[in-house]
DNA sequence: CAGTCGTGGGG
DNA sequence: TCCCCAAGACT
């Protein structure tokens, strides 16, 4: 019954969907899953640069895991999140030691890599070799429960209920499958959009069940809204953004000038250090070896 | 389960 | 301006 949604969401993607570069055809599995990772809350404009550096730079696992984890963090620029960096960084480690340099295929062993969790070894193992997964990332998370329980927005936890709905919309085919969860996801990035929908340019607007229902708006709880200014969080992307313009160890009464209040630096640095984002030195802090 | 973890652009 | 939130993972 979903599969007149899924051929017109799949014929909108065959016409509409962005020329993205890890979409390309030869686009091996490690830059696929250079991308999911760089994708992990990180808007795809963003991406686009950093991805192409890290291809260029470090084609296969092995040659990121031959590098230093610091190389990672720096490299990884301004995405934000960088602990993801460091757990790319191990995940070519693993890839390199266990899995004979390659990839691996498999569901179960993509998500036992560091940094990947349900979704992303789901996009590798479906992007990546064209296997038949659910691929339930926030894009499509909405789409299917916009058009499938008319509702404005998903929980915030997976139910079984969702992924049963999910379920309805996965073609047989795996190949099909694939696409599916690729073009679902695009039609949630660029159509089917959180804030400001453009119903009016939806394949599937007739058999939207949000749409007929009126477009009720969310009635759960509210959102929490994400603080920034201020936080651990500022204050530690405030200390990492110096060392990754320094080759040299910063010394701590140098480093300390990147924030004003000094117990919260101080703390920042003991995360930064447990996190394994920075090291410590006798001439002060820099990048990990 | 709820909190933590960066950064920047668009409405 | 301010606020929202963006291909999540981990604890």
């Amino acid at each position: 019954m979903n599969s007149a949604v899924v051929s017109a969401v799949l014929r909108w993607y065959g016409s509409e969907a962005r020329d993205l570069p890890w979409r390309r055809p030869g686009t091996t599995p490690w830059q696929i899953m250079i991308s999911e990772f760089m994708l992990q809350q990180t808007p795809v404009a963003r991406v686009l640069e950093p991805w192409q550096r890290w291809v260029d730079r470090w084609p296969v696992p092995a040659a990121l895991a031959a590098e230093p984890s610091g190389e990672a963090v720096r490299a990884w620029g301004r995405l934000g999140y960088p602990r993801r960096a460091l757990r790319l960084h191990r995940a070519a480690v693993a890839i390199d030691q266990d899995h004979d340099g390659e990839v691996p295929a498999d569901l179960a062993a993509l998500r036992a890599l560091p940094g990947v969790g349900d979704y992303t070894a789901a996009a590798v193992a479906g992007f990546g070799f064209g296997q038949r997964h659910l691929v339930l990332d926030t894009n499509v998370r909405r789409v299917i429960t916009r058009i499938g329980a008319g509702v404005q927005y998903p929980a915030t936890s997976l139910s079984a209920a969702e992924r049963a709905l999910a379920e309805t919309f996965l073609p047989r085919q795996a190949p099909r499958a694939a696409r599916w969860a690729a073009a679902s996801m695009e039609l949630g990035a660029v159509v089917c959009t959180a804030r400001s929908p453009r119903c009016d340019d939806c394949p599937v607007r007739s058999r939207c069940a949000w749409r007929a229902a009126g477009y009720p708006a969310w009635a759960g709880p509210p959102r929490l809204g994400q603080t920034y200014t201020g936080t651990d969080r500022q204050c530690r992307g405030a200390v990492l953004a110096v060392l990754r313009e320094r080759d040299e160890p910063v010394p701590s009464e140098e480093l300390a000038t990147a924030w004003p209040d000094h117990d919260q630096f101080e703390r920042a640095l003991a995360g930064l250090l447990a996190d394994g984002l920075i090291s410590e030195g006798p001439a002060g802090y820099a990048l990990p070896i």
